[in-house]
DNA sequence: TGTATACTACTATGAACATAGTAGATTCCG
DNA sequence: CGGAATCTACTATGTTCATAGTAGTATACA
């Protein structure tokens, strides 16, 4: 699943919101776009397989076909081949090594860790 | 720093090189492509400011002019930002959840971890 | 019932991407 | 010296991206 930054944007909204309109997509995105840009998006999202929709009076409701979930992780996947030799583990070091964030949020990485560590050994 | 996939490819190929010529750069890379092809990926990337060259002899050697970690930063400022609602958090305990990472990995990471946190009480 | 409005379908355009061919210069080897 | 190989410069093409306008249809309200 490859996704253009624009289209992110849209997918975002959805998962946000569940489902949407063109209108309330566009009402949902934080750059301003035209209500037909949106559409266009969404057309293109559509014939990708990333979203569905059906008709609701007049207007067109789509809503995700793909969990948020899957398009981080062929995002990581895609960056961690590409830009980390296909380590995982250097692409943490990396996100570590970055300034920004706070003893509170290593402390939570850490229990993050030692959790999946526990689980590991069942 | 915005870098297309085959970009990153060709990146990756100086990074590990240090410096590389068409010829270098295009036996290095895993996909096959055309000469030309190398020659004019690199031709972008230098009028992008990401890579320099010097004759040699009759050719060219061309050499990274920003750091692998640079790109990395930027890439994951990227999805996290757009992907990840802007949480390094999130994109980590993403990491952790997926499939394969081995017990000497998180552990690993749960050293990484724990030395940055006794770096940040300093 | 007519008209403004909301909506989709179709079309368009300029930029960037991915890939590569041809032409012309240089160099190396026999 | 002459041809083969190597290299860059210039050009080209099909695709995707980002953005949006116009036309036509349905609808809701006065």
């Amino acid at each position: 699943m490859v996704l253009t930054s624009r289209e992110m944007d849209v997918m975002d909204v959805l998962w946000k919101l569940g489902s949407g309109t063109v209108s309330e997509v566009q009402a949902g995105l934080s750059d301003k776009l035209a209500y037909t840009t949106v559409l266009t998006i969404l057309r293109t999202l559509e014939k990708k397989g990333h979203v569905g929709h059906e008709a609701e009076g007049r207007a067109h409701r789509y809503a995700p076909l793909v969990a948020r979930e899957d398009a981080q992780g062929s995002a990581i996947q895609r960056i961690t081949r590409k830009l980390f030799s296909g380590s995982p583990e250097l692409l943490m070091a990396q996100l570590l090594s970055e300034r920004g964030l706070t003893q509170d949020q290593l402390r939570r990485l850490r229990d993050l860790v030692e959790k999946r560590l526990s689980e590991e050994g069942e």
